[in-house]
DNA sequence: CCACGCTCCTGCGCGC
DNA sequence: TGCGCGCAGGAGCGTG
């Protein structure tokens, strides 16, 4: 479920426990993640500095000199900072020790993933594919218009797409279009130029809404044994099915797409060509 | 290239 | 109280 900001917050959060660290021990406890948590892991990475750890789309890169440690939070994934010598619980999947520390892993659904990436790193077919970072410069209305360009996928579908945007999860997708006041099904090739600004700036509002509420739960990754929600957030649309929008007082309505929940309010977000900026 | 649907997994909330 | 069911969802992958 973490979608960008959540994964932000960990690395920021993770971050100062690890950074210029020797690593001194790896404990893998489940190997049977998204893909087999490599057995070698243990092997190679004790001793190993930690040079830097970043995030790519809602991929964590922990990387060292000879290469990157990749961590996935899948949907139930959370990374915390724990004493060492703390007795795991369940689903406690993987630990990576600095001295008296360890990040540790805990993943009851096991959709994430830890992987060693030797460098290039971002050559890496999970890598390699990427799209664009929403919250850098280099997203805006006008490279969002140009991805919608002649397709017939659905807007949130789009948006969801990691391979042209990533780190937009269902539940901001679903908070982006309200914001931008877009109907979710609508064809991406038949927004208009203003209307993809518009959606651009409402999804950037988005993340960055959510990251302002995660800073303050920053603390929470140290000596946490941490849960795996989201940010204390009010939403305006996800989950709110049969609700009263907030902007409008219309019922909300959720409908299936992409096998996913699409929630969605029907006054603020028109479908039909008669929809205004 | 594009669009779609299937799949992995477990916890939770619901109806009976 | 307990059982079984449906739902939740990131993203790779296979299919047409």
């Amino acid at each position: 479920m973490p979608e960008l900001p959540e994964v932000e917050i960990t690395c920021r959060g993770i971050e100062p426990a690890l950074q210029g660290q020797a690593v001194t021990e790896v404990r893998v406890r489940q190997p049977r993640l998204r893909y087999p948590v490599p057995e070698d892991l243990a092997e190679r990475l004790p001793g190993q500095v930690v040079r830097a750890v970043r995030r790519r789309g809602k991929y964590i890169l922990v990387e060292f000199e000879a290469g990157c440690l990749l961590i996935h939070l899948g949907m139930s994934g959370s990374l915390r900072v724990v004493p060492a010598e703390r007795a795991p619980l369940k689903h406690d999947h993987f630990d990576l020790v600095v001295g008296a520390q360890a990040v540790r892993l805990r993943d009851p659904r096991r959709f994430g993933a830890v992987l060693w990436l030797p460098h290039p790193a971002l050559s890496h077919p999970l890598l390699a594919g990427l799209g664009l970072e929403p919250l850098e410069d280099e997203f805006d209305g006008g490279v969002l218009h140009a991805l919608c360009a002649g397709r017939n996928t659905p807007i949130k579908l789009l948006i969801m797409d990691s391979h042209l945007l990533v780190g937009v999860g269902n539940i901001y997708a679903s908070e982006s279009l309200f914001r931008s006041r877009i109907h979710p099904q609508t064809p991406a090739g038949t927004l208009s130029r203003q209307r993809c600004e518009r959606l651009a700036t409402c999804i950037r509002e988005t993340l960055h809404d959510a990251l302002a509420a995660g800073g303050s739960s920053l603390r929470d990754f140290v000596h946490s044994d941490g849960g795996s929600g989201y940010f204390q957030q009010q939403y305006f649309a996800y989950g709110r099915d049969g609700e009263a929008c907030r902007v409008c007082g219309s019922t909300i309505r959720r409908l299936v797409m992409g096998q996913r929940a699409t929630f969605f309010c029907p006054r603020c977000q028109r479908r039909s060509a008669s929809a205004r900026s």
